[in-house]
RNA sequence: GCCGGUAUCGUCUAGGGGUUAGGACGGUUGGUUCUCAGCCAUCAAACCGGGGUUCGAAUCCCCGUACCGGUACCA
């Protein structure tokens, strides 16, 4: 079993077509096949290297891993199309000589006036046959006298259907009087998609072709290629597109749509992909996260739905928490360097000794959906101010009631020794209980402001060690990093002072 | 216009001639003697419409509707 990935490097990496792109590789890491990339960069004006390579990353991070193509190597190279020229024009020489393609040299005003036509007549809109019957003789004469020509497949004569069997659509027919002879090769010599992909899939002994629905209405074409080569066509399996939230294809309005953005806002490479693969398809047994290998074991083209998914980030996010919770908090600290960098709240030092943020990520990780939003949710660590907390209205409210808890957590915090866990900190909270006669939310929450800054967030009892052990490093690069007795003084002094 | 495809809670889906139509995300309500999150529990929420076949249709067939794709010297 052989598959492959064969995008135009034309910008980002879609989401859309990164799903694609996984259902092969699903397949074939399910069944033991090959999968393969391949470039089909003919659009010479949009296609560029910085794409390429931007999607190669892409696909590498996602872990879709591909044995034999791009970068990889294989013997049926080259993979990528503009160095596969010779190949196509070969061939194309053959299909000439055949009869089974000739040269046309309609220009394009002509052929638009046809299609109009066409139109309003109610007829499907194909090219009319205007140099079909073109000697051979003829156009040899008009090509050597300078005539641009591109180079179009002849569709057999008489309307028959064109049938195959989609492995996730079923049967499909076409008939051929609606096919127009399509262009193989181009006036500037660099072939249609249509005739590349026929010869590349055909050379490269592809099996199974997994692709958008988008190229369905193109398979009865490439088919008639086939049928011309002499060549055993691939299975195809035509998956549905994917929409964003108002049912129209995914696009930039509806916010992030590439892999790229995807990473950039601190999805996890798991997440995504086992999101994406949950659009259209299920794992059955009423399991949904897993990691990619146990998809891989389940998947089966056949049981990828039929009708287009609605891209859900919210589900996609609730994915990602899931995978943030297990990460390993020395991923986790690594990860998030360069969000708390862009905060200005790592140095380069902070680079060297990541243990204090190893113990500090994944208090942040567990309560968000992102990357990106780790550090709002670690700004009580790195951005303390007790004055601007009580700028606020209703936290300084809050503060002068409790006044007395505050005084007492100052108190007892200055010569406490330091609260390095959750015992240390539930025993310190029974004493200022016991001093100021609060308990429950009238204890937690005052203490909660006047070390964290803020009138919600991180459980307590987590977020006490940890501006403890950030003290410990305040030296080396953690600005404005205090500890928890000389934040709670500091708070209960600005209160005071107000 | 023409050709092709699709249709189960708001979303992703399971199921499929007789079911209390199941799960997940999101939402509701309550619990977890501090909060967001999490977790537990709870509730609300669906078979596009119309015909036909049948004892019985959400399921099979037809028609309609809506949506998506194609209709390129783009892929």
């Amino acid at each position: 079993m052989r598959l492959r990935f064969a995008p135009s490097p034309t910008g980002q990496l879609h989401v859309g077509n990164a799903r694609t792109a996984l259902f092969n590789w699903l397949l074939a890491a399910g069944q033991g096949g090959t999968f393969i990339l391949r470039i089909e960069d003919t659009d010479l004006e949009r296609s560029s290297r910085e794409s390429e390579q931007a999607i190669l990353e892409d696909l590498r991070w996602m872990g879709l891993d591909w044995t034999e193509g791009i970068e990889a190597g294989g013997d049926h190279g080259p993979y990528r199309q503009t160095e596969r020229l010779h190949m196509y024009r070969a061939y194309a020489v053959e299909l000439l000589s055949s009869g089974a393609a000739y040269h046309c040299f309609c220009s394009a005003e002509q052929l638009e006036a046809d299609r109009q036509a066409a139109l309003a007549a109610g007829r499907p809109p194909k090219y009319a046959g205007r140099c079909r019957s073109l000697s051979r003789d003829e156009a040899r004469r008009r090509i050597d006298g300078g005539e641009k020509a591109v180079i179009r497949f002849r569709v057999p004569e008489g309307h028959r259907d064109i049938v195959f069997n989609d492995l996730v659509r079923g049967e499909v027919r076409f008939s051929t009087e609606v096919i127009g002879d399509p262009v193989l090769v181009r006036s500037d010599g660099i072939p249609a998609y249509n005739y590349a992909v026929v010869i590349d899939d055909a050379l490269m002994e592809i099996t199974h072709v997994i692709r958008g629905e988008d190229h369905i209405s193109n398979t009865p074409r490439q088919l008639l290629l086939y049928e011309a080569f002499g060549w055993r066509p691939p299975i195809f399996a035509h998956v549905s597109l994917v929409m964003g939230p108002d049912h129209s294809p995914l696009s930039k309005r509806h916010g992030a749509t590439s892999v790229a953005e995807f990473r950039a806002r601190g999805y996890l490479p798991e997440a995504l992909t086992n999101y994406l693969a949950l659009i259209g398809w299920s794992p059955g047994a009423d399991e949904e996260v897993l990691p990619i290998s146990e998809l891989a074991t389940r998947f089966r083209i056949e049981d990828v739905g039929h009708s287009a998914g609605v891209f859900d980030v919210e589900k996609l996010a609730w994915v990602n928490r899931h995978y943030l919770k297990a990460a390993a908090p020395a991923r986790l600290a690594q990860l998030a360097i360069p969000y708390l960098r862009q905060a200005g709240w790592v140095s380069e030092l902070m680079d060297r000794d990541l243990t204090y943020l190893e113990s500090v990520i994944p208090i942040a990780a567990a309560s968000v959906d992102r990357l990106e939003q780790i550090p709002a949710r670690l700004s009580f660590l790195f951005d303390y101010s007790a004055d601007r907390s009580l700028q606020n209205g209703s936290i300084a409210q809050e503060a002068h009631e409790s006044a007395a808890v505050i005084e007492s957590l100052a108190r007892e915090l200055e010569t406490s020794a330091p609260l390095l866990d959750r015992d240390a900190f539930r025993a310190m909270a029974k004493r200022v209980q016991q001093s100021s006669g609060a308990k429950g939310k009238a204890l937690f929450h005052p203490i909660r402001l006047a070390l964290t800054g803020e009138a919600e967030g991180i459980e307590l009892d987590i977020a006490v060690p940890a501006i403890e052990r950030g003290a410990q490093l305040s030296q080396s690069g953690i600005r404005r990093i205090v500890s928890a007795g000389k934040r709670a003084a500091e708070f209960a002094a600005a209160l005071r002072s107000r």
